[in-house]
RNA sequence: GUGGCUGUAGCUCAACGGCAGAGCUCCAGAUUGUGGUUCUGGAUGUUGCGGGUUCGAAUCCCGUCAGCCACCCCA
């Protein structure tokens, strides 16, 4: 039998309404804080990437040369592409640019639970703002996406830090520009790395470990305050805490940076970003230069921490509940009925109902019984009665009667309340 | 890419050297216009794949592919 490759994925219907139930989700909340959709191609030329995401991701692309003899890449982030959207046509747009997207990436790698080839995330960038408020409104935009979920202060922490505080830091120590970036990766790996490593490498810099966990311990308030003000005032401090020791592993990061885990710990990141205020400048020459903050938070993680929060499960479970694939099935009951109930079935679509039927004549209690099945709302029976037809509240088994021509019309009282918007 | 664990029906699993099974799901029926329960019957497998040991392999051994876990890193 031919397999599926490893690391993608096949979506069957349960699948497709679960990962529907958290798009929609996103685009809702992305909307709700004035973001507007965008989206860019799969594949981008593999200097995109090579230029500024940095060296793990580049041994993760999924790359070829095309049939023009380009190096290209299967998209593994959304921030580059962004980046050169922004260098290309940023400066036709009202600044700030508040710009999501929600797709398909891919990364070459070893695959594991919360870990694919191919992922779907969404992506939140919000540019040409410097300030630490734009910085809030994007950690409040992580947090409520989560929120909307269900998700509480119990279920995930949003794990802040800041690559100019250890900058500072550094410089303190007399560190020269270019050997920073080699101490931050130190940094990401210190709660990975044996604590003798550690030390080892830090020895050439005349920096202890001991200084580093002071540091770590410190939590540097100055570099928070102003953003965790705005985040207090919108009520959202329960969510986050300092963590000095989140660093991230891409190049281009500036300033801020943050990833969102789980409260036990059970998975990996849910979410992850930072500012990048150099990226667009170097993706355009220097014709454009905007500060930029964004993040990207994956499908395959969250779908994770969803199931396992029951509060969560529930939501969802009644979210896909509500929205049936069938609301109306119409039971042809006389099958010398059948075009007329043809008619009714075409009218009842025109009012957006979900309609189905059986497509070959069988008993009336089998329909009853599909009907059941698919968790049809209503019943329209179509029968020897006709021109009257007949319809039926499944639930409560209570049974109405009235013209045909009418039908229509009288079940826009029978619709449910819409509980979830799509 | 390196190491460890695991692959049996669509799904969850049993059988662990001697006839490959159960539950759920799915399909059909229980006398021709009203249901979820119940009852009856049915379908589905080269036991991931290939080789080896053995009178005999789902079972033991080797390889391979895939999944999970760890490293690496992140969504």
């Amino acid at each position: 039998m031919m397999q599926i490759l490893p690391g993608f994925r096949d979506f069957y219907p349960a699948d497709v309404a679960k990962r529907n139930y958290i798009f929609s989700t996103f685009r809702r909340v992305a909307r709700s804080y004035g973001f507007l959709e965008v989206d860019g191609p799969f594949l981008e030329r593999a200097d995109l990437y090579r230029k500024k995401s940095g060296g793990e991701l580049m041994g993760q692309l999924y790359q070829f040369v095309d049939k023009g003899g380009r190096e290209v890449a299967m998209r593994p982030e959304m921030t580059p592409t962004i980046a050169r959207m922004v260098a290309e046509s940023g400066n036709g747009y009202r600044k700030p640019l508040k710009w999501f997207g929600i797709g398909s990436f891919f990364r070459h790698e070893r695959q594991q639970k919360g870990r694919l080839r191919e992922f779907v995330q969404l992506n939140c960038d919000l540019i040409g703002e410097a300030s630490p408020a734009a910085d809030a409104e994007l950690l409040a935009l992580v947090i409520d996406s989560l929120r909307a979920f269900g998700l509480t202060s119990q279920d995930f922490v949003l794990r802040l830090s800041d690559r100019n505080a250890w900058v500072r830091f550094f410089q303190q120590k007399a560190v020269v520009e270019n050997r920073m970036e080699e101490l931050l990766q130190l940094i990401d790996k210190i709660e990975r790395q044996s604590e003798q490593e550690t030390a080892e490498k830090l020895a050439p810099f005349d920096i202890t470990l001991q200084d580093i966990r002071d540091f770590i311990e410190r939590r540097d308030p100055a570099s928070f305050s102003d953003l965790l003000a705005e985040l207090s005032a919108r009520g959202l401090s329960e969510y986050v805490e300092i963590d000095l020791k989140i660093v991230r592993g891409l190049l281009y990061y500036t300033g801020m940076v943050f990833e969102v885990f789980d409260r036990q710990k059970r998975f990996r990141a849910v979410a992850g970003g930072g500012r990048y205020d150099r990226l667009i400048a170097t993706m355009s020459d220097g014709r454009v230069d905007l500060p930029a903050v964004g993040f990207g938070m994956g499908d395959v993680v969250l779908g994770e921490l969803i199931e396992a929060v029951p509060a969560a499960e529930k939501k969802m479970r009644d979210a896909l509940a509500a929205q049936p694939a069938c609301e109306i099935y119409v039971v042809i009951a006389d099958e010398t009925q059948r075009p007329q109930a043809l008619k009714i079935i075409q009218t009842l679509r025109q009012e957006r109902w979900n309609v189905d039927f059986s497509l070959t004549p069988i008993r009336v209690g089998k329909q009853f019984q599909i009907a059941e099945q698919l968790q049809a709302r209503l019943g329209v029976i179509v029968g020897s009665e006709w021109p009257q037809v007949k319809f039926k509240r499944l639930a409560t088994r209570e049974e109405f009667a009235c013209p045909h021509d009418v039908l229509a019309e009288r079940l826009k009282t029978e619709r449910a309340p819409l509980i979830f918007d799509f």
